[in-house]
RNA sequence: GGCCACGUGGCGGAGUGGUUACGCAGCGGACUGCAAAUCCGCGUACGGGGGUUCGAUUCCCUCCGUGGCCUCCA
């Protein structure tokens, strides 16, 4: 008997019992990433948490039964202006395809390190230029959207109830609107649904009657790329929670206005912020982190149970100290683990997960698991959540620190003092293990009278 | 200024209207020639103030603190 999945939604504001729209499949869709730059470990985090509620689901309803969708974002004026100062000489749009498509390479193995799977579709928003297109002419031609100076605009006053999943009323998001508004737009709350190109800039045939090229606004991508793979309606819909408005608030009317439904998605989850040390990551603090910089210094093993000690709606405060802890913590469980792998995760975490992703609780669990007769249970939940012995033992081989003694002298060493300490020379046999010690090998002495070595961390 | 989230023991971090979260660190014990590793055991908590209640860390109000968003790159 599998537990009732419960989940937060954004859209109600409470826990709610899931139940997709199709049993026989469900269907999610997250915001990928923007490709212009590494990827920082404020982007991991709903990569991670979302891999997580793909795992879940295919656990649940099967692998064949859930459509995961994950977005690459390779048209926006931050990859321009990124290849515009990369590659200067470059005709520009060869300059983009350098940038988004080198980009997107470290995004990939960035995620591989950390275990993620690979979403069932990764589309690219620049192959769904006609989807755009079509949406934004359903739009015009309901009323939803007009054209003005070679722009589209959405008519935020034509939907009744925008604002719904952000929270925010129309008057008050007037009232607190501090940006010079564009003389083209009807109303001060309208969006760009589709630009004109300035010259050399990426372009596309425009939409209605738009006689110059043009390129998408930033939410039709989403739109076009979800209702291409996943329909008009879906199940879930994820991202960071930076992106409930503008962006899903958009997304959302743009989607329900083209196919006039009374929902997008009909859970929209949201992970919480990440700041370091304490602090806000930004360049300017200098403690932005990209996933590449952690991955010289730690397994993305480690990276990925850091993330999930914290509950995804929580803010996390991503400090070394903490992946330290974490880095024991999975030592000790694989240590643990050793067994064969249950073929299924221990029923106590996978309450936990169903119960909105509780990843401390299902962590705790699994330290119950690491006290009891549960190593089998245990070794097969951690390949459920995604972790992988081979894959942190192929990172601690690959960043073994250089031991200045080889394991023959080492093993030389240890006979040496188990000779010394049978002859009840026990200045020599500290000594021994001091000097090792200093040569970063450090001895146990185990129970049943062996002596083993690890190098010091 | 508007909207929203968060504030738990030394640290990390769940949860709950009235019984132990859990982990790390710490302390005590076992083991050890002594340590380390390992095993067993132990402790301290719910930002301030008010209210509701027989009873609040848990609900309400308020204050303080931290963080996020407030669109077409301004």
């Amino acid at each position: 008997m599998l537990p009732e999945l419960k989940l937060y939604n954004t859209l109600t504001r409470q826990r709610e019992a899931f139940a997709p729209l199709d049993p026989k499949l469900v269907r999610m869709y997250v915001c990928g990433p923007t490709v212009y730059d590494l990827a920082h470990i404020g982007n991991a985090r709903p990569v991670i948490v979302f891999d997580l509620v793909y795992r879940l689901l295919r656990h649940l309803y099967g692998p064949s039964h859930v459509k995961y969708v994950r977005n690459i974002t390779d048209v926006d004026d931050k990859i321009n202006a990124r290849a515009a100062q990369e590659y200067p000489g470059l005709d520009l749009n060869e300059a983009i395809a350098k940038v988004t498509f080198s980009t997107e390479a470290q995004f990939h193995d960035d995620l591989e390190a950390l275990g993620v799977l690979h979403p069932d579709v990764e589309p690219r928003a620049t192959e769904h230029i006609a989807e755009m297109r079509d949406l934004i002419e359903r739009l015009v031609a309901s009323g939803h959207a007009y054209v003005a100076e070679d722009h589209v605009l959405f008519s935020v006053p034509s939907m009744p109830d925008y604002g719904r999943l952000s929270n925010r009323p129309l008057e008050d998001m007037i009232a607190g609107a501090r940006v010079d508004v564009a003389p083209y737009k009807r109303d001060a709350m309208d969006f760009v649904l589709w630009k004109p190109s300035k010259i050399g800039e990426p372009g596309w045939p425009s939409p209605s009657g738009i006689a110059v090229p043009g390129r998408p606004g930033w939410h039709i991508e989403c739109s076009a790329m979800s209702w291409k793979h996943l329909g008009e309606t879906f199940d879930i819909h994820g991202g960071g929670i930076d992106l409930v408005f503008p962006h899903h608030e958009n997304e959302l009317a743009q989607s329900r206005c083209a196919f006039h439904t009374g929902v997008m998605a009909k859970l929209w989850m949201h992970n919480g912020f990440l700041q370091v040390e304490g602090e806000k990551m930004s360049k300017s603090l200098g403690n932005f982190v990209t996933i590449r910089d952690l991955l010289a210094d730690w397994p993305g093993d480690v990276l990925r149970l850091n993330m999930l000690k914290t509950h995804y709606r929580q803010p996390i405060d991503w400090t070394v100290k903490g992946l330290e802890e974490s880095a024991r913590t999975l030592e000790q469980w694989f240590d643990i683990a050793t067994t064969e792998a249950h073929p299924r995760p221990a029923p106590a975490v996978l309450e936990a997960l169903c119960d909105d992703l509780n990843t401390p609780k299902a962590i705790a669990e699994m330290h119950a698991l690491k006290d009891h007769a549960g190593k089998k249970a245990l070794a097969g939940t951690l390949a459920f959540l995604g972790f992988e012995p081979a894959r942190l033992a192929a990172w601690s081989a690959a960043h073994a620190p250089v031991l200045a003694i080889s394991e023959q002298e080492i093993e030389s060493r240890i006979a040496e003092r188990i000779a010394a300490r049978r002859n009840r020379d026990f200045a020599a046999s500290d000594r021994i293990r001091d000097e090792l010690l200093a040569q970063g090998v450090a001895l146990k002495d185990n129970k049943d009278g062996s002596t083993t070595w690890e190098a010091k961390r």
